[in-house]
DNA sequence: CGCAATAAGTTCAACCAGTAAACAAATCGT
DNA sequence: ACGATTTGTTTACTGGTTGAACTTATTGCG
């Protein structure tokens, strides 16, 4: 039950259409554009004009091609186009971005210090500052911002539960837009999976879907399908740390018996490696000492995260069977690590996909190590001016 | 990356989108659809006048309404209209049905028969005879006919695994198109339990979102999101049958070790109600003769159905968890064993997904029983009319 | 050097679909 | 019977795309 269309709709539509493909092959040209997208030159050259009037589009010199004919002027995204602005909270760290239209990092700032036990309002106020120095720092017009939260979030801004901040039913978005230093914008909550999945998205061109498992100290996972992420009905989907690996495995915090987090989260792996979990290692200390153990070939440790990995591969599986994926993408806490657990995920992978041997899924580390989720946060925001640019414009 | 948006196509979406409302609540008026979709009466009035002309939509007399005013004239789904032809190759049956624009089955045969070890040119024939034979039974016109088939499909009407017909990378579009009796037909194949989930999705208004697990000898689920059926990137979606339910259980056909087949499937649930498996029952026989027991309340069989449904949750919860649906419903030979196994299924539902608490996941049994794949694949030819209705109009 | 060939971008009349507002038609309430 | 009220149609207008002619800028060739 979508709107009716007005011109207006079709006239926004087309708009997006023309940014997609100056975004989709830069640079290109006016002809180039209605070339691909069946638009008529004379169309594409006034919708142009309006991008390039917005500043979203540079025209640029023309690109030396051989042949006759006059030379196409370039088109760009502008780099000075409006940008997104990503934050993220997570349990040993607070970060901020900013990423252009272009989707060239602009600022990129993390602040490390455990968060855990802290009250919520203190750090909100801490993202907040982050924010406003994001701000000062580019001289870009802020499109809006996305926070990235590890944990279920609602799409009224209410954080559910974050079991690792300690979080539960919590507004998040009230006592952020109303910190002191907060620079007024749009503002949206996701998961950090999510989003981390979401900037994935944005570095990849060959796969349009495929699963990031996400590695904090849980396990979270966004799924994209066909270049869009999957949300569910609430806003609650990628919960893939508590899928059974074994229906009669250990309990789990969540109450359930065999969860994948009793077998691939943080803790299951430091404690098979042997780790003492005397005092609660920070988690990014604790990824370190992993990488550490494991590039020392530390038997315990590789043999760990072998078990993770085959875990990892069976619960991946499960999705891939579901959902018909291209690849399976290692994210947050296990990119680091994926060296040694992709070997594991891969043969799970194989032997348990049922149409493997049509078309095999590739495992890789997810390209933007562990700030995928700032950086898609920041990105998201720009997808979204990407893909309305009327709002930013003034036909 | 869309096409570009034409005049034409605006009109083909608000064409679409009238026919949508004359559908979601009928009998309408002009004056209502133009209320519920924002366009105007005038708009409104020429759509609506393309679609009767079509024969889409019927005009009815005025239904009595309190209050002032000139009495709207009635607008309903016209039972004459396009209809969809629905076919489908099962173990031990083939069906067809016929669904009319409005919904209404105006058409419906099962032949039983066992289908396995039979040549696929044969079984494919029987299956053109019955689609002639729905043809002449019904005096409207038909829109395309679409194939259930119990395995995997691609796109391009290639059976790539069809385990339990023995059929293995098969042709089937073309040898079904040539078949003597053949009607022509533009004809699509797809995946039994999508389009059963399909099906469900039309009896039902109140979830948008859910699981539909159905049970053969293998089980597959269809997945419907949004009141979308999510296919993959192949269309291989919606193996549930191969989810791990336990990493070192017993091994599957498939390879792999503890599938959910060797739990819930129908070899599993007879071999642990200890019904002798001696002759392979054909699996309508063991359906029954498993209702029979459980209503008899045989110790044995109740138990063996409820790990199946113990089973079934985990896998369930796997999914839910995952995706954030609203529902899970068993279908296909779950269907009459629903009263077993719903309870097991709800159990493992509530412990094992994490937002329960909040929301939680109802499960049911299929409306529409076990004739929902060839209701579901007619019904699917159906939505596609009303999705583009602008191709069976001349504007 | 000059001129045809070629390709990019612009201009402009025509067209198409939706809008807004006035108008005609059919019923109810008093 | 007549005004109020709601439905549906007619009509002049608007916004956005089209198609074809036209201008501009470059290459290549005689």
């Amino acid at each position: 039950m979508d709107g009716p269309v007005r011109q207006r709709s079709l006239w926004q539509h087309n708009l997006a259409l023309v940014l997609g493909e100056v975004g989709r092959a830069e640079p290109t040209s006016r002809a180039r554009i209605a070339q691909a997208t069946g638009l008529t030159r004379a169309t594409v050259s006034a919708l142009v004009e309006v991008l390039v009037r917005g500043r979203l589009v540079d025209e640029v010199g023309p690109a030396p091609r051989g042949g006759a004919g006059r030379p196409a002027t370039g088109l760009v995204l502008s780099p000075a186009g409006p940008a997104g602005l990503g934050l993220e909270i997570n349990v040993d760290y607070l970060a901020a971005a900013v990423v252009d239209l272009t989707g060239a990092v602009r600022h990129l700032e993390v602040r490390q210090a455990d968060q855990r036990g802290r009250a919520p309002d203190e750090v909100l106020a801490d993202v907040a500052e982050l924010a406003a120095r994001a701000r000062d720092a580019v001289d870009l017009p802020l499109a809006g911002a996305r926070l990235a939260v590890p944990g279920l979030v609602d799409a009224r801004g209410l954080v559910r539960l974050a079991p690792n901040l300690g979080w539960r039913d919590l507004d998040v978005l009230g006592p952020l837009t109303s910190a002191p230093h907060w620079p007024g914008l749009p503002t949206e909550i996701d998961n950090e999976a999510n989003l981390a999945a979401l900037g994935e998205l944005s570095t990849t061109d060959r796969e349009r879907s495929f699963l990031y498992v996400s590695g904090e100290v849980g396990i979270g996972a966004g799924i994209v399908l066909d270049g869009g992420l999957l949300r569910g009905t609430h806003g609650w989907s990628g919960e893939i740390g508590h899928v059974t690996i074994a229906a009669d495995g250990p309990t789990c915090r969540c109450g359930a018996r065999g969860c994948l987090e009793q077998y691939a989260g943080q803790e299951a792996i430091l404690r098979t490696a042997g780790v003492p979990a005397g005092e609660p290692l920070p988690a990014d200390l604790a990824v370190r000492r992993l990488v550490e153990l494991a590039g020392a070939a530390d038997p315990a440790t590789v043999s760990a995260l072998a078990a993770a990995g085959t875990a990892l591969g069976i619960a991946a599986a499960g999705v891939v069977n579901l959902l018909d994926l291209d690849a399976v993408v290692l994210g947050g806490s296990f990119a680091p690590l994926a060296g040694w657990l992709c070997a594991a995920v891969e043969r799970e992978l194989a032997t348990r996909v049922l149409t493997a041997a049509w078309s095999p899924v590739p495992v890789r580390a997810c390209a933007l190590g562990t700030r995928a989720a700032v950086v898609g946060a920041a990105g998201a925001v720009v997808r979204e001016v990407q893909a309305a640019p009327a709002s930013w414009v003034d036909g």
